[in-house]
RNA sequence: CGCGGAGUGGAGCAGCCUGGUAGCUCGUCGGGCUCAUAACCCGAAGGUCGUUGGUUCAAAUCCAGCCUCCGCAACCA
């Protein structure tokens, strides 16, 4: 009888910088995944990595001036270090810059093209001139490019597609047949219903616009796109090859658990399959999209500084209480907030006072009473019988929550469990027992009683915490993790040390705080130094990177005509959050009518008859079906709060500004 | 009528699929204990379960409409 295998992966990071812990989430859990299936017997085999390609990277490389290669060096061993500080346990590090699936990725397409999955074509699409890069009209954010949300220009490019409209069917058809390939179900309607109802569009699977991806073999001007690079590394990692693939891919593929983000389930349960039905391969069976982990409701990102890393935190508190927080506290379909008052609370609470001091108080009476040695009794009363009941009864409910993902729900019911050792301290008294001679028995069975229950504990966190899990069971002097009360006769306990020491949480706050400070200023500061060089991407308005900016001539600021105008109407474009729609007064007879995005800050009725400045010469584009034609200017505040450019009432409308 | 999710005591959540006393953690107040990390245990206060209507003997739970919030899509010339 060969044991039941369990292929499962992750997200591969990309390598554009160093992941934070909502990133880290994603590993954390596929780790508590897949340490509980080893736990329940499976052969497990996990697998994660690192995205290398992609224009991005060129450009972040660029800029540091080094090799994209050596970026994603930096950045990948960085990667490896933050999930190492999670004490993850994967089988396999893949890099999409590995050798091996550079080579099977190019077969991959080869094959796909030879059989007419993938053809050539002319790409018809939307342009970014500055990003030099093509989009698809559903990459493209707010109509506008997605990596500098400038304006793109309707272009044509050659490039290769994948006929998914070819498979739409057969997909459908898989949804049907595996109701359980959606983690959590809802994500499945959310899909159905944004793509496949409204008709697959063939995915175009190559770019010309950069170099730093695998070259298409038989057409080395094109780079393969992320899609087909990217997602074939959950079976180049096991050395699929369309030519005859190894053992290991044999015994393990098809995968039965992809964990990812909720924001990349399209790829994994649209584009994915597709491409290994294309391939003639088996199907993975689950999708894991989970929710996001936000810092104080908003979502994480330098900019904001509100960036929490994994191993900073591990460093401060303890690998496992951050593995804790982020696998308890996260809602299985719903975004997660941390903070670190949550953090501090979560961590005192539970793991110093309901299991910490548990196990320290049980540990220390076995030692006081019976000089660290217990075996086993029978239930002495109906208190005994009460938590061994509800030890069985907890680790049924654990099994059950487990297998369904449900880790947050799981450990709840074993922090209740633990509550409940607390409580049965309380009735049985052992202090009380203690004085009385004639109470040896029983104070022996309360004492069994407790360590048995403390053990089933440490097995059931062993998958969330598993150092934690390794500390109680050396104290408790076994390594029996066998879920059944009773399985464990005899104890020669240690001595008691705490295991998580109680954070002073004022104290700690403020440190972080001065700290969250000093690391923005940090972050700031690199960012800047990594954008000056690609500052095409103008993403940054801090003044200090002016010095970099590239240098235009007086005739290329000549091109640009600015006039001043005056607001004749103004009101919001219905449907839409951030728009508003304009009639100006430039000066001529005509009215214009411009539109911009700054709904959030102004209300259309306080506008009416300032004088503003328009760029009067900017090609028309459409928002939301309304022509508009210029671009108000506006200066941004660095908490992103908009101000128009106002002008006294005395410059009459039309006037041009140099 | 774009898609989806959410609205439950002060906070964070479970319950809803398979209608029938509204539950958990934190917080607050009161009490108890002393083995233990100022930890632990007990008790109390606090909710007309967003809103309106419907189905039903009975609705947080099923149905319909509406309101609000959040993602995504469209939208920051």
């Amino acid at each position: 009888m060969s044991q039941e295998k369990f292929y499962i992966t992750t997200a591969i990071a990309y390598t554009s910088r160093k992941p934070h812990i909502g990133n880290t989430y994603d590993i954390v859990l596929a780790d508590a995944i897949a340490r509980y299936k080893r736990k329940m017997g499976f052969d497990v085999y996990f697998v994660t990595g690192s995205d290398e390609h992609g224009q991005k990277i060129e450009e972040y490389a660029t800029a540091q001036g080094i090799s994209p290669k050596a970026y994603v060096d930096g950045v990948s061993a960085e990667i490896r270090a933050v999930w190492d500080s999670m004490n993850v346990t994967y089988d396999k590090f893949i890099r999409t810059t590995d050798d091996y699936h550079e080579k099977t990725v190019s077969k991959i397409f080869k094959k796909l093209y030879d059989q007419g999955d993938i053809y050539k074509s002319q790409y018809e699409g939307k342009y970014c001139v500055p990003c030099e890069s093509f989009f698809t009209a559903s990459q493209l954010k707010d109509g506008k490019c997605p990596d500098c949300g400038r304006e793109c220009v309707d272009a044509k490019e050659e490039a290769y597609f994948l006929k998914l409209s070819k498979y739409q069917d057969k997909l459908l058809k898989y949804y049907e047949d595996n109701p359980d390939f959606f983690r959590p179900e809802s994500r499945r309607a959310e899909m159905i219903n944004n793509f496949l109802k409204p008709g697959l569009q063939d995915l175009c699977v190559s770019r010309s616009s950069f170099k730093w991806g695998i070259p298409v073999e038989f057409d080395p001007k094109h780079v393969i796109y992320v899609w087909i690079d990217a997602l074939s590394n959950y079976i180049t990692a096991l050395g699929y090859d369309p030519d005859g693939s190894a053992p290991l891919y044999k015994k393990y593929w098809p995968a039965d658990l992809h964990v990812i983000g909720k924001d990349i389930v399209r790829f994994h349960t649209i584009y994915w399959p597709i491409i290994l039905m294309a391939l003639g391969e088996p199907l993975p069976k689950q999708v894991l999209g989970h929710p996001w982990m936000l810092f104080a409701e908003d979502k994480m990102s330098k900019s904001k500084g509100n960036v929490i890393y994994a191993d900073d935190l591990a460093k401060r508190f303890s690998t496992d209480a951050v593995r804790y927080y982020l696998l308890a506290e996260m809602p299985f379909a719903q975004d997660g907030n941390i903070t670190y008052e949550s953090f501090i609370a979560k961590y005192n609470t539970d793991l110093a006072n309901t299991l910490g001091n548990l196990v320290n108080r049980t540990v220390a009476m076995t030692n006081k009473y019976f000089d660290h040695k217990v075996s086993a009794t029978g239930a002495l009363d109906e208190f005994s019988e009460s938590l061994r009941k509800d030890a069985a009864e907890t680790v049924e409910k654990y099994l059950r929550l487990m297998d369904e993902y449900h880790n947050a729900d799981a450990v709840d019911a074993v922090m209740s469990f633990a509550r409940h050792c607390n409580k049965y301290i309380d009735e049985t008294t052992p202090w009380t027992l203690a004085k009385n001679e004639a109470n040896r028995e029983r104070l022996m069975g309360v004492m069994y009683d407790l360590l048995d229950s403390i053990r089933l504990l440490a097995s059931m966190l062993e998958p969330i915490m598993p150092e934690c899990a390794e500390k109680i069971f050396k104290e408790i002097g076994t390594t029996d993790g066998t879920l059944r009360f009773g399985a464990v006769e005899e104890y020669t306990v240690g001595e008691a040390t705490p295991l998580f020491q109680r954070i002073d949480a004022p104290k700690v706050l403020k440190e972080l705080e001065d700290e969250r400070k000093k690391i923005a200023e940090q972050e700031k500061k690199a960012a800047e130094k990594a954008k000056a060089a690609a500052e095409k991407d103008s993403e940054d308005k801090t003044p200090k990177n002016l010095l970099n900016l590239e240098k235009i001539g007086i005739d290329d600021f000549l091109k640009v005509e600015l006039r001043t105008a005056k607001v004749l109407k103004c009101e919001a474009v219905p449907k839409s959050k951030k728009l508003l729609k304009f009639t100006l007064d430039d000066g001529t007879d005509t009215e214009r009518t411009v539109v911009s995005g700054i709904a959030k800050w102004y209300a259309p009725e306080e506008l009416l008859g300032k004088t503003i400045v328009v760029v009067a010469n900017l090609k028309p584009a459409t928002l939301c079906g309304i022509e508009s034609n210029g671009m108000i200017l506006s200066a941004e505040a660095p908490d992103g709060k908009i101000q128009l450019i106002e002008l006294g009432d005395d410059i009459p409308a039309g006037s041009l500004l140099r």
